[in-house]
DNA sequence: GAGTGGTCTAGACCACTGT
DNA sequence: CAGTGGTCTAGACCACTCC
């Protein structure tokens, strides 16, 4: 304990560094916590210590019984919701031909439409006070829930963990908007809405973070104690009637997203 | 060890319920470490992992020497950025009496001119190849480097640390942009801007989350191992240049983003 | 069943805070 | 100097994976 920083972290950042030199690669096990002991680094402790910080950094992934390896990086996915939500609008308006395969997914992940699988589970709850008073309605109010994931087959992680919410009764006006066996709709919400004569005027976007829970690490495939992004998107119609929102778990890690906030022209120039 | 979850965890557990209960209030050391060790809740590793566990959820913070105490929670600020961007430009051509001590800080907190401190440290920096990108200037080209951070007086902590990039050759068109001690210009970055004949026409906003450094946690007073949200803020000129780049890092427990995306109108309806 | 990470203990010693 | 959290050790035993 001569130093200052702590022993587990000194070699936390030498492994860190190796990592990042490339001494070790994606896949690559890193020596045994035992072996690390045997050699007199340090004690069992401290070793996992240091593991366990390489792991919340996103730098190695630890498994009882398969070792502690360099985790592969997957690249950022960056989301432009300006033009994002003005195309997945403009394509509600589409022949079916052209709907169909081409959701926001697609456009995302930049995957064909047979790469990407959809996951959804519909059921009806009762408004809570926070989703009654979002909605305007009175607590209560029966509320279609919708939970939606995407992935990429063979590969069990989510891109993204939604639930969204639309008002039972609205929603029903067209029973095909109650069952999740066609999900994915082709031309996504705006179609959907389109058949109960409804028209989305704006959107509005609330963004936040926190530490994911232990279900979404897994899920989403990112470090324990990593952060997601929390994304609450309020659909608003032409009506000024709020019709939907989503509540949206994304993968910090592999997550940005982008706005253009275009300015008022000062007058006489 | 006879459960599934570790002790440590439902240590944790049941000190996280007791504090959401408010059994604990704001302030109150938790008993400590050496305290319920005696009692054989459990060996000093497994108490100090659960209280590390809390310190990381942000509901206690600890210092040697001064306990285990349960945090103040501060409130949520909501930036609108929408609405910020548009309000900050107009404020750039009013008279100055109004500019003077409506910044967009006092803004987002709501707090008065004289209840936040503007710190300031201005630096020359030549661009490396992300930033020469950003601006399309070639590597090298000498940049206006400010950084900034705001507080409360008597309180240390910061509300956002900025970082912010302009060509040194196009500020120094105004030399009063070059120096820090005339921070905070009365009217913001617009009416700087507006000084040397650059009028801005839109802004992209580009966001991430990571965990913090271990400086930022300290700076900005949340927990160690918490999330940041990275702010990445493009300025567009009326000429379409890139006139000012700032990098934002925002204190992931107390912020939120929000945005208003207007759509296009679905024609004759 | 061998390999490998995860939890837990008991206790020594370090480092910072505040009287 | 007393109080209190932080680091470290050596070793026991548990739980999961893969052969």
């Amino acid at each position: 304990m001569a130093s200052r920083t702590p022993k587990w972290r000194e070699i936390a950042e030498t492994f860190a560094q190796k990592i990042r030199d490339r001494e070790y690669l994606p896949g690559d096990q890193l020596p045994q916590i035992r072996e690390l002991v045997s050699q007199g680094l340090g004690s069992k402790t401290t070793i996992m210590a240091a593991y366990r910080s390489l792991e919340t950094e996103g730098l190695v992934v630890t498994a009882r019984g398969h070792g502690t390896r360099v985790r592969r990086q997957y690249p950022r996915q960056v989301r432009r919701h300006q033009t994002r939500y003005g195309w997945e609008k403009a394509l509600a308006l589409k022949p079916e031909v052209e709907r169909r395969g081409n959701g926001v997914v697609e456009q995302d992940t930049g995957l064909a439409h047979e790469q990407v699988e959809c996951h959804a589970e519909f059921n009806t709850v009762p408004a809570d006070d926070r989703l009654a008073q979002r909605f305007g309605v009175p607590p209560g109010t029966l509320m279609l829930h919708r939970q939606y994931w995407h992935s990429v087959p063979g590969d069990p992680i989510a891109l993204s963990l939604i639930d969204s919410y639309l008002v039972h009764e609205v929603a029903s006006r067209n029973p095909d908007l109650l069952d999740s066996s066609l999900e994915p709709w082709p031309g996504g919400t705006h179609h959907q809405l389109s058949t109960i004569g409804i028209e989305i005027d704006q959107i509005q976007d609330d963004i936040s973070t926190r530490l994911a829970t232990l279900h979404e690490s897994q899920h989403l495939g990112i470090p324990n104690g990593s952060p997601v992004i929390l994304l609450d998107k309020t659909s608003v119609s032409t009506d000024a009637e709020v019709v939907e929102f989503s509540h949206v778990v994304l993968p910090g890690e592999r997550t940005e997203i982008s706005y253009t906030v275009p300015l008022e022209r000062w007058p006489g120039r």
